[in-house]
RNA sequence: GGGCCCUUAGCUCAGUUGGUUAGAGCGCUACCUUGACAUGGUAGAGGUCACAGAUUCGAGUUCUGUAGGGCCCACCA
C-alpha cells in the first residue's frame, strides 16, 4: 500500500464478512473461556454474569438485543479489564410454549392429540424437536457478537439441572415448606393447567352488573343480590351481608331459594362484604372466587365446581352443562328473567384475568395443588436489599421487588403439563405413604412394596429458572462444582435483565438461591434495562406489526450499528423508543470510523510498535498533546460511565470523540503534516494518529466489537478482544496549556466560518484575515499555524498581531473572540447593510447576557453568599462581554461611517 | 384504592450534589463533490424546560399542589 493513492480497503464498511470472520476467530482461539490453571490464580479477580436464558421456542428480538448488548458490553470490558470473566449461556426449556409447539405441530403432521400419543412417546417428540430446532436462538444470540463462555452452556432440562431442581425440590419438602392442598388457584383452560398468581394479567373487559332477586324461605321478602357473573350462581353456596348493616340484620339464620336450581343456601355475615357496593348482598361461589373461597372457609361452606378442565359448565349447572361462560350467560339472563329473577342490568367495566401465556381468560378454580411456602425465603430476600448486598440500578426498581416480597403468597408450583421438570413425589399405593426423592425409587422406603406412582405434574418452569446462578455453576453436584469453579464465580456480580420479570425471576433466584447457597446472595447488581418499544413507543407486537427484526437491522446496517444504537440508547428510562432511523445514523458512524482509519492506515503502517508504546513527550507538539489531553478525557468518562451502568453516556462521550475531536479536527490538521512534510515530524505524528486510534479500536470494542476488531488487525498483530482496555495517563494531564491553544484555534476557525457563511462568501473565494491576539502564546500560535488555518477556514493570507498594538484594520469586519478579535477583510463583495443588521442583533444579545450577569454582580446577596470561584466566573464573564460588545460597537460605526 | 415513573427543540432523549448564554443525535434550511468518508463537509433556524405556588442571592434541577400520559400492585362482587 502507498501513501500517494491506492488503497486497499473499500470505500465503505461492509459488515458481514467481517462480522462472520471475527465471531470464528475469538472462538477458535478460545477467547471466551476462561484461563487454563485458574486454580494456580487464586488472586485473579472474577467477574461472572448469567445469561437470561431465552426460550428454547423462542427468536431474537430487540429485548434479547439490548438485554444481550448490555451484557456483552460488561463482559468484555471487565475481560479488557484483566478479569477473569465468565459469561454462562443457556436456554430455557419453557414449558407451555415449547409444549404447545409441539403439539401443533403434532396436529398438523400427524393429526394427533398429546393424549393419544401418550406421555413417554409425546415427550420423546418435544425432545426431538428440541434437538432439531433448538439451537436456533442461539445461533441467533451469536450473529450480536455475545463473547460468553459455550462450555457452561446449560439447557434447563439438563441432566444436571434436573438435579439441582430434585435437590432442591426435595430439601423444601422435608424442611415442610412445600405442601399440596386443595386451593383456589388460576386456572387456565386452554392449557388446562395451574398458573401462578405471577402469570396472570387483569385487563378491562366491558361487562354487565346484574341484579338478582333471591326469595327469602318462609317470607315474602327478596334478598337483591349484585353480580356480574350470574352463570356462576349453580356453584352458590351461601349469600352474604354485612354483620352490621341494619337492612339485612333481621334475616339473621334465614335461607334464601337459589333461583333456577331447587337448592336454599344461607344468609350468612361476613364483615368483608362492602355495605355501599352494589345492594350490599353478596353472592357466594366458593369454587370460582378467590374472595369467596376465604369467605367459605370462613363459615364452613359446601364448595361446588362448576366448570370442567376445560372451561365448561358441568353437570351442576344442569341448565348451561357443556356451555363455556360466554355462551352460557345470555341462557342463564333469558331463564332468569323468566322465573321474575333479574331486577336490572347495569353497565360494568370489569378486570379479567387472563393467561399470560395463552392469552385466553383463567378462571379461578379450587384444585389439588403443589404450594412453596415462601414467607420466610421472601423475608431474607427483602433484608438482603435493605442492607444494600443487592442492588438495582435504576434503584426505583427495589419498590416493585419490594412490593411482591413483603406480601408473598405461596407459589403454585405445580402444572398439569408433561413438557418440564415431573414432581419428584412417589405414592405408594400399596400403603399410600408419600415421600420425595432426588433419585427414582423402586419400592416403597416404608413397606417396600414396587406400586410406587411419581405425581404426574411438572414444576413451573421458573422453579428451575429461580436456581439458575447455581445450577449454571454445578449445583448440588460436588465434583462439578469444582470443575466449574463454583467458589470463584458464585455469586454473580451482576444480572442484566428487564423489569418485567422481576417477580417471576429476581425475586424468585433471590429467595431460592439464598436459601440454598448457605445465605449468599446469587448476584449484588442488579441491573434493570428499558423495554424496547417502537418510535412512537408503542409495545412491539404482532398484531400491531411494528415489530423491528434484530437480525434484519444486523442484515441491513451491521451488528456494530445496531449494538452501538442499544448502547446509546440504554439510559435510564424504562422505555426505549426505537427508531431504525437511528440505527442507520450510527451505522454512518461506523462507516465514519473506518473511513478515518482508510485515511492514516499508510501513515500508520511505518510507524514501529516500539514508537507507540513509548512516545516521547518532549518531542511532542501543541496538537499532539491536545489530542492526548482530549483521550485522556474521553478514557475517563467512558470508564466511569460503564461503571455506572451508563451505556449511553459512554456511547456519547466517544462518539463526540472520535467524530469531533478526532476525525473533524486533528485529522485535519495532520493534513498538512502528513501530506507536506517529511521527517521525524511526519513520524512522531503518524505515532500519535496510531497511538489515539488504537486507543479508540480498545475503547470502541465492548460496543461494536467486530469493526474494532477488523482494524486492530490492520494495525497489531494480536486479538483486540485480549488486549488491555486503556487507563488514564498522568502525563497527558499535564497538556492544559496545549489544551487552550487548540481551543482558541477551534474557535477562531468557527468565527472565520462563520464570517464567511454571513457574508455569503463561497467557499472557493478566497478571504484575507487579521487575528489580534490577546496574549503572546496565542499570537506565537496561530503564526506559527499558518498552514493549518489556510486549510481549514480556506484563508488566502493571515496577518497575527497582538492585541496590544490595537490595530484595527479598515475595510474589514471584525469578530470578537474570547483571547481576542478576527478580522476579515472586506474587498468589496460584501453587503454592507445584512452586515450591519448582523451585528446589531450580535449587539443585542450580548446586551441582553451583560444586564443579566451585571444584575447578578449588583446584587450584594448574591456576591457575599455565594461560593467565591461562582461570583469569580461572573466577574470574568462581565469582562469578557464588556469587552466583546466594545468590539461590536466599534465595528458597527466602521460599517456605518 | 395503593405505589412507581414520565412531561425539556419537529422527533428520540441527556441534563450528576441548585451556579456562565439549557445540550446531543436525528430531522429541517442554505451553501459545498476542498486529495478518508455525500453513510460526507460548513453554517444556520428551532426551547416561556406541562402549569401554579413555595424555598433560595440564584430553580430544568428542591418542596407542595394541579393537569395530561404510562406502568405495576390490590379481593371491590
Amino acid at each position: 500500500m502507498s501513501e500517494t493513492g491506492e488503497n486497499d480497503l473499500e470505500k465503505t464498511y461492509r459488515p458481514e464478512p467481517i462480522e462472520q470472520k471475527w465471531y470464528q476467530v475469538w472462538s477458535e482461539r478460545g477467547c471466551f473461556k476462561l484461563s487454563p490453571h485458574l486454580d494456580d490464580k487464586k488472586d485473579r479477580k472474577t467477574f461472572s454474569v448469567v445469561m437470561p436464558p431465552p426460550n428454547v421456542t423462542g427468536k431474537l428480538h430487540m429485548g434479547h438485543a439490548l438485554n444481550n448488548t448490555c451484557q456483552d458490553i460488561l463482559v468484555r470490558y471487565k475481560r479488557m479489564q484483566g478479569f477473569e470473566v465468565l459469561w454462562i449461556p443457556g436456554c430455557d426449556h419453557a414449558g407451555i410454549a415449547t409444549q404447545s409447539v409441539v403439539e401443533k405441530k403434532l396436529m398438523q403432521e400427524q393429526k394427533q392429540t398429546r393424549q393419544e400419543l401418550g406421555r413417554e412417546k409425546f415427550l420423546e417428540h418435544v425432545w426431538h424437536w428440541k434437538n432439531e430446532y433448538g439451537s436456533n436462538i442461539v445461533e441467533q444470540l451469536k450473529k450480536l457478537g455475545v463473547s460468553c463462555n459455550w462450555d457452561y452452556f446449560t439447557f434447563t432440562m439438563d441432566p444436571s439441572a434436573n438435579k439441582a431442581v430434585r435437590r432442591a425440590f426435595v430439601e423444601l419438602y422435608r424442611q415442610g415448606l412445600i405442601y399440596r392442598a386443595e386451593r383456589i388457584i388460576h386456572w387456565d383452560p386452554q392449557l388446562q393447567s395451574a398458573i401462578s398468581d405471577a402469570e396472570v394479567e387483569f385487563k378491562e373487559v366491558k361487562g354487565k352488573f346484574y341484579h338478582l332477586k333471591y326469595k327469602v324461605e318462609d317470607s315474602e321478602e327478596y334478598l337483591v343480590v349484585a353480580t356480574t357473573r350470574p352463570e356462576t350462581l349453580f356453584g352458590d353456596t351461601a349469600v352474604a351481608v354485612h354483620p352490621l348493616d341494619e337492612r339485612y340484620s333481621h334475616l339473621i339464620g334465614k335461607r334464601v331459594k337459589l333461583p333456577l336450581t331447587d337448592r336454599t343456601i344461607p344468609i350468612i355475615f361476613d364483615e368483608h362484604v362492602d355495605r355501599e357496593l352494589g345492594t350490599g348482598c353478596l353472592k357466594v361461589t366458593p369454587g370460582h372466587d378467590f374472595n369467596d373461597f376465604e369467605i367459605g372457609k370462613r363459615h364452613q361452606l359446601p364448595i361446588i365446581t362448576i366448570l370442567t378442565k376445560s372451561g365448561k359448565f358441568n353437570q351442576h349447572a344442569d341448565l348451561i352443562e357443556g356451555l363455556n361462560p360466554q355462551q352460557a350467560r345470555p341462557k342463564v339472563i333469558a331463564a332468569l328473567e323468566e322465573v321474575g329473577s333479574l331486577l336490572e342490568i347495569k353497565d360494568h367495566v370489569m378486570l379479567v384475568g387472563h393467561g399470560e401465556r395463552s392469552g385466553g381468560v383463567v378462571e379461578p378454580m379450587v384444585s389439588l395443588q403443589w404450594f412453596l411456602n415462601v414467607g420466610e425465603m421472601a423475608s431474607t430476600a427483602v433484608r438482603a436489599v435493605e442492607k444494600k448486598k443487592m442492588r438495582f440500578i435504576p434503584e426505583t426498581w427495589q419498590n416493585t421487588y419490594f412490593s411482591w416480597l413483603r406480601q408473598p403468597k405461596d407459589w403454585c408450583l405445580s402444572r398439569q403439563l408433561w413438557w418440564g421438570h415431573r414432581i419428584p413425589v412417589f405414592n405408594c399405593e400399596s400403603c399410600q405413604f408419600q415421600w420425595a426423592a432426588e433419585s427414582d425409587p423402586t419400592d416403597c422406603p416404608q413397606c417396600k412394596s414396587h406400586h410406587v406412582k411419581q405425581d404426574e405434574d411438572v414444576l413451573d418452569t421458573w422453579f428451575s429458572s429461580a436456581l439458575w446462578p447455581m445450577t449454571t455453576l454445578g449445583w448440588p453436584d460436588a465434583t462439578l462444582m469444582k470443575q466449574k469453579h463454583y467458589d470463584r464465580f458464585y455469586p454473580n456480580q451482576v444480572l442484566t435483565t428487564g423489569h418485567d420479570i422481576i417477580f417471576f425471576w429476581v425475586a424468585r433466584m433471590m429467595m431460592m438461591c439464598t436459601h440454598f447457597a448457605g445465605g449468599q446472595i446469587p448476584f449484588k447488581d442488579v441491573y434493570i434495562h428499558a423495554i424496547v418499544r417502537d418510535k412512537l413507543g408503542r409495545k412491539m407486537s404482532k398484531s400491531l406489526n411494528n415489530g423491528i427484526d434484530p437480525l434484519e437491522m444486523i442484515e441491513k446496517y451491521g451488528c456494530d450499528a445496531v449494538r452501538f444504537t442499544l448502547a446509546a440508547g440504554a439510559g435510564l428510562s424504562r422505555n426505549f423508543n426505537l427508531d431504525p432511523l437511528k440505527i442507520e445514523s450510527y451505522r454512518n458512524f461506523m462507516n465514519k470510523i473506518w473511513n478515518a482509519f482508510r485515511f492514516v492506515k499508510p501513515f500508520m503502517d511505518s510507524v514501529s510498535e516500539g514508537d507507540v508504546s513509548k512516545l516521547n513527550l518532549n518531542e511532542l507538539g501543541i496538537q499532539e498533546k491536545w489530542i492526548l489531553a482530549e483521550l485522556n478525557d474521553v478514557i475517563e468518562s467512558v470508564t466511569k460511565s460503564i461503571e455506572e451502568y451508563r451505556f449511553d453516556d459512554a456511547c456519547k462521550s466517544l462518539y463526540a470523540f472520535v467524530y469531533d475531536s478526532f476525525c473533524s479536527w486533528f485529522l485535519e490538521l495532520s493534513k498538512g503534516i502528513l501530506y507536506k512534510t517529511e521527517g521525524r515530524e511526519k513520524q512522531i505524528r503518524a505515532a500519535v494518529l496510531k497511538y489515539v486510534f488504537s486507543d479508540i479500536l480498545k475503547l470502541l470494542h465492548p460496543f461494536s466489537p467486530f469493526l474494532s476488531e477488523e482494524l486492530w488487525s490492520q494495525l497489531h498483530p494480536s486479538l483486540l478482544i485480549s488486549e488491555v482496555f486503556p487507563k488514564m495517563n498522568k502525563d497527558f494531564k499535564k497538556f492544559k496549556e496545549e489544551k487552550t491553544r487548540l481551543n482558541e484555534m477551534i474557535e477562531m476557525v468557527t468565527q472565520v466560518r462563520n464570517l464567511r457563511a454571513s457574508l455569503n462568501l463561497a467557499p472557493k473565494i478566497p478571504i484575507r484575515i487579521q487575528v489580534n491576539a490577546k496574549t503572546h502564546p496565542t499570537a506565537k500560535f496561530f503564526f506559527d499555524n499558518q498552514y493549518n488555518l489556510f486549510h481549514l477556514a480556506r484563508i488566502k493570507r493571515a496577518k497575527v498581531r497582538s492585541l496590544s498594538k490595537t490595530d484595527r484594520p479598515r475595510k474589514t469586519i471584525i469578530s470578537p473572540l474570547s483571547f481576542g478579535e478576527v478580522f476579515l477583510f472586506l474587498e468589496g463583495v460584501v453587503d454592507i447593510q445584512k452586515e450591519i443588521l448582523r451585528n446589531e442583533r450580535q449587539l443585542t444579545r450580548l446586551d441582553q447576557e451583560l444586564r443579566a450577569v451585571q444584575q447578578k454582580l449588583g446584587n450584594p446577596s448574591f456576591t457575599d453568599r455565594a461560593p467565591e470561584e461562582v461570583v469569580a466566573e461572573v466577574r470574568e464573564k462581565a469582562e469578557l462581554l464588556i469587552h466583546q460588545k466594545s468590539v461590536v460597537e466599534d465595528s458597527l460605526a466602521r460599517l456605518k461611517d
